[in-house]
DNA sequence: CTCCGTTTTTGTATTAATTACAATTTTGTA
DNA sequence: TACAAAATTGTAATTAATACAAAAACGGAG
């Protein structure tokens, strides 16, 4: 069974392997991300990790995920914008993004690639699929999805 | 052949068949995006257009965007973060961008749709894949793509 | 054509995410 | 233990986008 301490030696390791010097807000930060799969944005990150880590500041946990994207240690997920997230799953996966509740999930893309031959003179680093609609709590409970400005507004919280 | 004209006229065309008031400035940014298929940002609406409609506002130019994208007249990419561009072409296409100069540019997926059986308790409204990596020009003027903090800042031109 | 209510446009101020940067603290090692 | 390098922090600045209210343009009824 997966335990606290496994992950959290399991994120160190990780790091290690990337040297990348495994300091507690790097491990704790990556841990995080491999126990809580919600693709959290940096601030739900922050919020997550300041009572753990009372010093914490806003700019480490940015500097932390720069780091990590340099070293392809996590992936940057753009599906909404303005507001940044974060996966540290490297299998080739999805992102679903309910309009109605913000939260982000995954899933399996049933083709291996959607690059086509016309891009062949291109170098490919990432591939990203994102679908938006409606997830199947937020279809019980009203609302067609087609609704005007159905979550444009900008809120901080949301899983 | 295309001609000024006629694009003006198609979109406005497209307005009124969308139910929405084809006022000057509607015009405009639909004629653009539909001259120009370079998913500009809403800045670069704004620099492209202030010459020819001195009165203009970036708010006018968000209002109107806003409009489009709940009428569906255009999407709205986020392939990078805080900088959302915009489509006009509504036939299914990916995108990629180049991290090195930052263009992005159209190209067919080879896959139907990405939905996997998985997802059949949600509603999909839209479909985005998104490629990222180096563009044929960049590739021959050197650097391999894999540079730390390549393209990491904000830099407000681009095409 | 003119009046009047509605829609569109505009300018200013605000919000919120992210970055810049310099100072401080921590770390690894000689 | 001492020192250089790396990591962390706090503050200020930048930027995209939004809120909101005032001004302007529009369109139909009379």
């Amino acid at each position: 069974m997966k335990t606290a301490e496994n992950t959290e030696k399991e994120a160190a390791a990780l790091l290690k392997d990337k040297k990348v010097r495994p300091s507690m807000i790097r491990v704790k930060v990556l841990k995080y991300l491999l126990d809580n799969r919600n693709h959290p944005t940096a601030d739900r990150l922050f919020s997550a990790l300041e009572n753990e880590i009372p010093t914490l500041s806003r700019t480490s946990i940015y500097n932390t995920l720069k780091t990590f994207l340099d070293e392809g240690i996590v992936s940057e997920i753009t599906i909404e914008d303005g507001n940044s997230r974060y996966d540290a799953f490297t299998g080739k996966h999805g992102h679903f993004i309910c309009e109605k509740c913000g939260s982000v999930c995954d899933f399996d893309v049933k083709c291996a690639t959607c690059a086509p031959e016309s891009l062949k003179g291109y170098k490919i680093n990432q591939e990203h699929v994102y679908l938006r609609g409606l997830c199947p709590n937020c279809i019980k409970s009203g609302g067609d999805g087609n609704e005007k400005n159905f979550r444009k507004k900008r809120c901080k919280k949301s899983s």
